[in-house]
DNA sequence: AAGAATGTCAACCGCGTAAGA
DNA sequence: CTCTTACGCGGTTGACATTCT
């Protein structure tokens, strides 16, 4: 039992758009609009095409006001705080770049800058740290500060530095680029920082308390994810980590100027 | 020069959900 | 309230372009 087609398949046309459809869809659509029935309007406008196929190809590439490539670096710096802070909601993080839409900024990160990530990563924990500032995207995180983030404080420090910490839930194998800076754990239901938040009385650190509380971030996928073994190392290598604020790099992240660093985990296994 | 590998991006697929009957 | 329909979205695919060997 499949889903209900939306259209029928074997009597629309796919694939590529040509000139001629183009210039069908444009006219129409300027001149009645979408008529707010997409599956009805490419039959008004001639076309033999599915009404999702008109609408995809009106919004991705008709419309006016529509940019394509040339991403700037300011809104290099708006994907990445966005996707760092909502993951992949792209239709979000589009509607705050004028033109651009949802398909070019996924595509956009996937291609392009979800590597150029991979390679600040790869160069920082390889030890070539001589990495320029410009090459690499725009900063994640921007520690508190005064942070001071060793044992006690961690705890509370991990709090403050939520919702822009990415830790993922529940994962057995690999982590990928994504799972480094996709807000997972978000949710209130499987977010660890929560609950170690509520959980923190200075004695036990952030990611115990996680591992712990969290009944969704388990020490079991938490250890063998970091390569630590030891089931809270993920996040004690982030919050340690800024305990070497002042260098250029540390094992697990990227000091840049104005309190800004990339969480670098070098035992994250990046795929 | 040619074939393979890799990158890019337009288009498709199918799910979740809002709206209306 | 339930069912149907259409929209919007995110993930994925595949064709074409480019680069590498």
């Amino acid at each position: 039992m499949g889903r209900t087609p939306c259209c029928d398949r074997a009597a629309v046309k796919r694939g590529p758009w040509s000139p001629e459809e183009d210039e069908a869809l444009r006219s129409y659509v300027q001149r009645h609009g979408s008529g707010g029935n997409w599956i009805s309007m490419p039959k008004k406008a001639g076309l033999k095409r599915c009404g999702k196929s008109c609408r995809l190809r009106w919004l991705n590439y008709l419309r006016p006001d529509i940019r394509h490539g040339g991403f700037t670096d300011d809104e290099d710096a708006v994907i990445l705080s966005l996707y760092t802070q909502l993951g992949s909601k792209w239709s979000v993080i589009a509607s705050q770049l004028e033109g651009r839409t949802d398909n070019d900024v996924k595509n956009y990160w996937n291609t392009k800058l979800k590597k150029r990530l991979l390679a600040a990563a790869a160069g920082a924990t390889t030890g070539d740290v001589a990495v320029s500032v410009r090459s690499l995207p725009p900063p994640v995180l921007r520690l508190p500060a005064a942070a001071a983030p060793a044992t006690t404080a961690a705890a509370t420090y991990a709090s403050s530095l939520f919702p822009s910490l990415a830790i993922p839930t529940v994962k057995t194998e690999t982590y990928t680029i994504d799972d480094f800076l996709a807000p997972a754990a978000f949710r209130d239901d499987d977010n660890p920082f929560a609950a170690a938040a509520a959980a923190a009385d200075g004695s036990t650190t952030s990611a115990s308390a996680a591992s712990s509380a969290a009944s969704t971030w388990s020490a079991t996928d938490n250890g063998a994810a970091a390569g630590g073994g030891d089931g809270s190392s993920f996040l004690l290598d982030f919050c340690a980590g800024s305990s070497g604020l002042g260098g250029a790099a540390a094992d697990d992240h990227l000091q840049l100027p104005g309190g800004y660093y990339y969480p670098l985990d070098p035992s994250l296994s990046l795929v």
